[in-house]
RNA sequence: GGACAGGUGGCCGAGUGGUUUAAGGCGCACGCCUGGAAAGUGUGUAUACGCUAAUCCCGUAUCGGGGGUUCGAAUCCCCCCCUGUCCGCCA
């Protein structure tokens, strides 16, 4: 959501801004409509002041038992423009609203114009890259030889994109989320949270899912969406609050189902757990104030790395440029951990600051201590990781040509009882 | 899911159509008093929009949310949401 205010102070900078997302100028529309709806509230704003006035004195005549029908006549007769005015202006801000709903957020000064992933820029490498000397089998393969993950299975139960997997992989899945949540509460400082998977209208219109993104999203009979992710409950915990700035950043990390529709990725990444109905994933939200969020981008995405450090995977660090950023980013960076099966990145982790944009949407402010004013706070999510890729990960890249079998990482045995490696089932 | 009771400022709480400009209290902030503190005492204490050099002043809106009745609504009517208690169901 944009500021009207700032649109209305340059005009030329919001154009821009938006030019560098492929949208068209916005700014004339905008204040044409901001220009009539003030003018609209100016003329209300001044007939209601008059009928609160003399209502006021029609009060004060009859307590004194006086006759004051002419007064009230008066008072009437302000009434169908008042009921126009009142109709004009909520129409007026409707359309403004929605208008200023459906525009992405501004991109950082310093993010690469670009047109799609194309132009993205690589900040980092860490790590080696296995090369597939070894003719490392795609993951599904793997998992399938392993005896543990079947696409049938779940294809039968539920249909297509989803995967069921048991024993050593279903207890790998569990003991990533344990490891990940435990390096971010005990190493990053973020306060573990057990969120509600089902969230209404409003919460998915505070971080940007609604309305433009409906056919991504799952919705119950009853009305309720699906969390895609994480960050909508986690940063909704903010929505309609002033926050103090010296409880300033706050950090949140939770472990939830994710559900997506994929509605436009027909035929994308149909083989495998890449992409599915339902994953898991670790996130991590940051409310921060204005001044700290650049600074706490930077310390996210590093919480991000610091998972696939501990995990000794091989991954790169991508600044997203303006064609491939999100909805609601104001800068993203994303991490693509190295796949030796498919031999090449794959994104892991997505870490963005969307400034201003989701505060706005969810009206989340915060005030300077001792001080009258309110602004609003900024948001940051950023997945901890995804875990279902993170599995495919380890997969890949901890596999033993020798016997098929799946080496644990070492950072994960204590979460796997001790257990060296996943052997295949016989 | 059903029945009943509720939702008023940071908190408690009065208020069933008009001097309410939301009483009063608590808390908080600042001052007075004091050697210092407590007690006492005075003043202030929401958010948004508009106007504006301004965070002053002024205007408007907001008493869970939305709509309606009325010259005038916290108060009356309708719909919805949430909370509590009891019943039902359930892990």
């Amino acid at each position: 959501m944009h500021d009207i205010k700032a649109i209305r102070q340059d005009p030329a900078a919001f154009d821009k801004a938006m030019a560098r997302r492929k949208v068209s100028p916005q700014s004339a529309a905008l204040l044409k409509l901001d220009e009539e709806r003030r003018s609209v509230q100016t003329e209300l704003q001044s007939l209601q002041s008059t009928r609160n006035e003399k209502s006021k004195e029609i009060g004060a005549i009859k307590g004194k038992g006086g006759d004051a029908s002419a007064l009230m006549d008066e008072v009437s007769a302000l009434k169908s423009r008042m009921t126009e005015l009142e109709e004009r202006d909520r129409t007026l801000g409707e359309s403004l609203n929605q208008h200023l709903a459906s525009l992405p957020n501004v991109q950082a000064l310093d993010i690469p114009d670009g047109d799609d992933e194309e132009q993205n820029v690589e900040l980092r490498k860490v790590g080696e890259p296995k090369r597939n000397n070894d003719k490392v089998p795609d993951h599904s393969e793997i998992g399938e030889k392993l005896g543990m993950m079947s696409f049938e299975t779940a294809a039968k139960i539920s249909g297509a994109r989803f995967v069921l997997m048991h024993s050593g992989l279903a207890k790998l899945e569990r003991a990533l989320a344990q490891f990940m949540l435990d390096t971010h509460t005990t190493e990053h400082g973020y306060t573990e949270v057990s969120p509600p998977l089902l969230v209404n209208d409003k919460t998915m219109f505070g971080t940007g899912q609604l309305p433009k993104f409906e056919e991504d999203q799952f919705r119950t009979t009853r009305g309720d969406w699906l969390i895609p992710t994480a960050e909508v409950p986690l940063t909704n915990i903010v929505a309609d609050e002033i926050v103090e700035e010296e409880t300033l950043p706050r950090r949140y990390t939770a472990f939830t189902p994710c559900f997506r529709q994929e509605a436009g990725a027909a035929g994308k990444d149909t083989k495998g757990m890449i992409r599915q109905h339902q994953f898991y994933k670790v996130e991590m939200v940051s409310v921060t104030t204005p001044e700290q969020s650049e600074a706490e981008h930077q310390r996210m995405t590093q919480c991000a790395e610091n998972i696939l450090k501990k995990l000794e995977l091989p991954f790169r660090t991508i600044v997203l440029c303006t064609g491939d950023a999100g909805f609601g980013s104001y800068k993203t960076y994303d991490i693509e951990v190295w796949l030796p099966g498919q031999g090449r990145y794959r994104e892991i982790s997505s870490c963005s600051n969307c400034s201003d944009f989701q505060a706005r949407r969810m009206n989340a402010r915060c005030r300077p201590k001792g001080e009258k004013n309110t602004r609003f706070v900024h948001t940051l999510n950023g997945s901890g990781l995804a875990v279902g890729r993170t599995l495919i990960a380890v997969l890949e890249n901890y596999y033993d040509p020798a016997d098929g079998g799946v080496f644990i990482p070492a950072a994960l045995k204590p979460y796997m009882g001790g257990l060296e490696k996943i052997l295949p089932v016989k």
